[in-house]
DNA sequence: GGCACTTATTATAAGATGTAAGCGAATGGG
DNA sequence: CCCATTCGCTTACATCTTATAATAAGTGCC
C-alpha cells in the first residue's frame, strides 16, 4: 500500500513554483511566454510567480529578443550570484571540494590526496573542513550565501534518525559524517553514495542528459553504480546508490576485500586488476599503473589476457544491471572506468550482449561519461541545488535573514 | 533533469480523492473522524469527498458505532458490489482466472493446464479468453461491472505504443498480447509481469504488509523477482519486474535456456535443480518431484548435496539483490520457492548473509510469502484496482452508462 | 499616425481546502 | 424527566491558486 500524502492549496503553488524553476534552470535563458508553453501553466500563472522569484532575486530578466515584429520577449535567467553550492567528493584516494555559483561555474576548488593507509575518519572530516574553508577563502564568498553542500561518498548510506556510513571495504562503520562535520560547519548538508552523484552529474550535464533511466557505473579502485530513473507518474526522480560492486558474479571466486568470494569488485576494480596481473608495473600509482598495463598489452599476452578478462567480466556486470534495471542508457565512468572504456568498450558491449537477454539489452545503449573523473564532485553540488529547485532546501543563515 | 508536470486546482481534487480511496480500502470499516485523522485532510473535505463517493455509489454506509457518550460514528465502507475485476495468471504449465468484488472476496474462478512442449501464443489467448468467459458466467456478474482485467505473464513487458511481451525462455518474442486479447473481449487490460503482481499481493495482503520497500522473489520452473519501493516524495508506488533469474552468478556455468551461461536460474529454477540431480524421480510433474527430491535428502547424499548447492545459489542470488536494492523485506514465493523455503529457510539465509554486504543484510528479513502459489492471479487483480483507487481506471461500459 | 502583431499584465470567475461555528444524537448525572 | 456534556458531522465563510479573457505595452510596417 503506498503511502500518499494530502495536498492543500498551497502545496499547488510551492510544486508550480518548483517546476517553472526546473524549466527555468535547464532552458535558460527564455522567456515568460517560452515557460508558458514548455510547463504548461497558463500564461498569467507564470507571470505571477516569476513576479515573486523576481522579487526574491532567484531570477533575474537578461535582456530581450526581438519577435517579428512585436512585442520583444523579456529573457529570464536564474540569478548565477543569488546563492552558491559547493561539492565534496570524499573518494578513497582523495579528497576534492568545489565551489560552484548557481549556474555550476567553478569559483574555487581544492585538492588533498588521501594516503589509502591512513582512511581515519578523523581526518577525513578535517581535511574536508580545511578544504571547504579554503575555497570559501578563495572565493571570497560569504558562508550565509551557500545554499548547502552536497557530500559524495564511498560506500553505503543509511538514512535513519541521522545519516550513517558504511564503508565495509576500508574499515567504516556507522560512521555519523553528518554530525562530524556539522561540529565544524553550519551548511546545510546532502550526504550520497559518490557514484550517485556521479550519476546526478551526468545526467544532468553529461552523457545522459535527457535520458529517463539511466545507470551508472563508477569504477575506481573500487566498483559501485548508480540507479536513477524517474518515477513514472511521480513528481521528481528518484535514484539510489547501489553495491553493484560487491553483487557475486561467480560463486565461490577470488576473494573480494569486503570478506566474500567472487565479488565483481574482485574483478574489475583497478586493484584487483592489477593484482590479477600480478606482475610489476611502472608508475607510483594505481592510475599510471592501469594505464601502462593497457599499454603493455599490445605486446605481452599476459596483459591482453588479463584484459580480455576484464572485459568479459565488467561485460557480465553490465548484463545483470540490463536484466535487473532494464535501462536506457548505461554510463560507464570512474577514472578506470573511464580509461578501461577507452581502450575497449567493443569488447564489453559483446560480453554484455552475450549474457543480457536480448531484448532489454537492444533497449540500452552503452557509451562512456562524458564529464572526467571530477564528476562526483559537480554532482555532489547537485544536490543543494536540486532541494533549492524542488523548493525544500534548509532553510540557512541567509534566507531567514531575508525573510526578517 | 527530472520531469515534473503542472498541477491545477482539479488535480488537487481527484488526487485527494484518491489518497481518502486508498485510505478507506486498506482500513475499512471506519468513520469520517477516522479518514480526517488517517489522511490529514480537514474533516470539512473529508465529508465532502464522501457525500460524492456515496452518491457515486462507491461509498456506503455500513452501521454505527458508539462513542464514548456522543453521536456514534458512522462507518463507511467500500462497496463491495460496485464492481468487480479479474486476475489472470499465464504461468509456464498453467493458466489461472479469478473473479473478485472490490474486497477481493473470489466469486468465481477457473484453472486449464499448459503442456510445457505447447506453448502457443494463440493457444494461450485462447483459453484466456475461455476461461474469463467462464468465470464471467459461473459467477452471473455482468462484463459492464467488470472495471478491468489484469494479467500476470512470465517474462518482460515493453511499454511503448503498444504492450509487448518477450519470453525469451519459452520463445515469444514480442508478442502484442493485449491487441490479441482484445480481439476478444472488450475489458480494461493490465498487463504486468507475474513476479511483480505476486509481488503486489503479498505487499498489499500477505507477508509485506506495511513494508515500505520489499523483494519479492518468485521461484517456479524459472525464476524471476520484483521490486517495489515507494518513491520517497512521489505520490503512489513505483515498481518493476527485474529478470533476476538471468542475471550472472557464475560466469562460464552451466548453460541456461535462455542461450547464456551462469544465470541464477541454471541454478535454482525447479527445472535446473531436477536437471542437476539427474536421477529419476517418482511424481509425473515438476512440482512432486522436486518435492520427493526433498523427501530423498533425508536419506540420499546425492539429493542432499544437490539441495545444499541450491541453498548456497539462491543465497547468493538475495545477497544481490540485498546489495543493489537495499530492501527492508525479501519474501521468496512461488510454487517451488514455498517448498524449498519451507525445508531450508536457514541455509538460504546463511548463504545470503555470507555473501552480502553486512549492514544492507542485517537491514533486510527473508521469509516466505504468506499467499501461497496462487498469488500471482491475486496479484494481477490488485492492477485494475490500482488504477480504480488511483482513478485512472480506464473509462468502462458502465461508467459511460452511468454518466449519460 | 494608424494598424497588425506579439508579449505581458490585470480583472474576474471557478474551484479547492482550512477554519470555525452550528446542528444532531447519544450518554450520564441530578 | 431534564439538562449539560461530549463527540461526530455539516454548513457557512475566508483564503488561496489557477484558468480565462480582456487590457495594456512595445515594436515594426505601411
Amino acid at each position: 500500500m503506498p503511502e500518499r500524502r494530502r495536498w492543500t492549496v498551497r502545496d499547488l503553488r510551492r510544486d508550480n513554483r518548483s517546476v517553472l524553476l526546473w524549466s527555468l534552470y535547464f532552458d535558460q535563458p527564455c522567456s515568460r511566454q517560452d515557460l508558458s508553453e514548455a510547463t504548461g501553466l497558463s500564461s498569467a500563472s507564470v507571470s505571477n510567480v516569476i513576479r515573486e522569484l523576481i522579487h526574491e532575486g532567484i531570477v533575474i530578466e537578461a535582456g530581450s529578443v526581438d519577435s517579428d515584429g512585436g512585442r520583444p520577449r523579456v529573457l529570464l535567467r536564474i540569478n548565477p550570484d543569488y546563492g552558491y553550492v559547493i561539492g565534496i567528493d570524499v573518494g578513497e584516494t582523495r579528497i576534492r571540494v568545489e565551489l560552484f555559483d548557481l549556474t555550476m561555474t567553478v569559483r574555487a576548488n581544492a585538492d588533498y590526496p588521501l594516503d589509502p593507509r591512513e582512511h581515519g575518519v578523523d581526518v577525513v572530516v578535517d581535511r574536508v573542513l580545511t578544504c571547504v574553508a579554503a575555497v570559501l577563502a578563495d572565493s571570497g564568498v560569504a558562508p550565509a550565501s551557500i545554499l548547502g553542500a552536497g557530500v559524495g561518498v564511498p560506500g553505503v548510506v543509511e538514512r535513519g534518525s541521522e545519516v550513517l556510513l558504511h564503508g565495509q571495504t576500508y574499515g567504516w562503520d556507522a560512521v555519523p559524517l553528518e554530525r562530524l562535520l556539522r561540529s565544524g560547519t553550519d551548511l546545510p548538508l546532502y550526504i550520497d553514495n559518490g557514484a550517485k552523484t556521479m550519476g546526478q552529474a551526468e545526467l544532468w550535464f553529461g552523457a545522459g542528459q535527457g535520458a529517463r533511466h539511466a545507470v551508472v557505473c563508477l569504477i575506481g579502485s573500487g566498483v559501485g553504480a548508480s540507479i536513477i530513473g524517474s518515477a513514472a507518474a511521480g513528481r521528481g526522480a528518484t535514484s539510489s546508490g547501489a553495491e553493484w560492486g560487491h553483487t557475486t558474479i561467480m560463486v565461490g571466486g577470488r576473494e573480494c576485500r569486503c570478506g566474500s568470494r567472487g565479488c565483481l569488485e574482485a574483478y574489475v576494480g583497478a586493484e584487483a586488476i592489477l593484482d590479477r596481473y600480478g606482475l610489476p608495473l611502472p608508475g607510483d600509482d594505481e592510475e599510471s599503473a592501469l594505464a601502462a598495463l593497457i599499454g603493455a598489452a599490445a605486446t605481452s599476452p599476459q596483459a591482453a589476457k588479463v584484459l580480455d578478462d576484464t572485459a568479459l567480466y565488467l561485460g557480465v556486470g553490465i548484463a545483470n544491471l540490463i536484466n535487473l534495471f532494464n535501462p536506457g542508457q548505461i554510463i560507464l565512468g570512474g577514472w578506470a572506468g573511464l580509461l578501461l572504456g577507452g581502450h575497449m568498450l567493443p569488447a564489453i558491449r559483446a560480453a554484455a550482449r552475450q549474457h543480457a537477454l536480448s531484448h532489454p539489452f537492444a533497449a540500452t545503449t552503452i557509451g562512456l561519461g562524458r564529464l572526467g573523473p571530477d564528476a562526483v564532485a559537480l554532482g555532489a553540488a547537485t544536490l543543494p541545488i536540486q532541494a533549492f529547485l524542488n523548493g525544500t532546501a534548509a532553510p540557512s543563515a541567509r534566507r531567514i535573514a531575508r525573510s526578517v
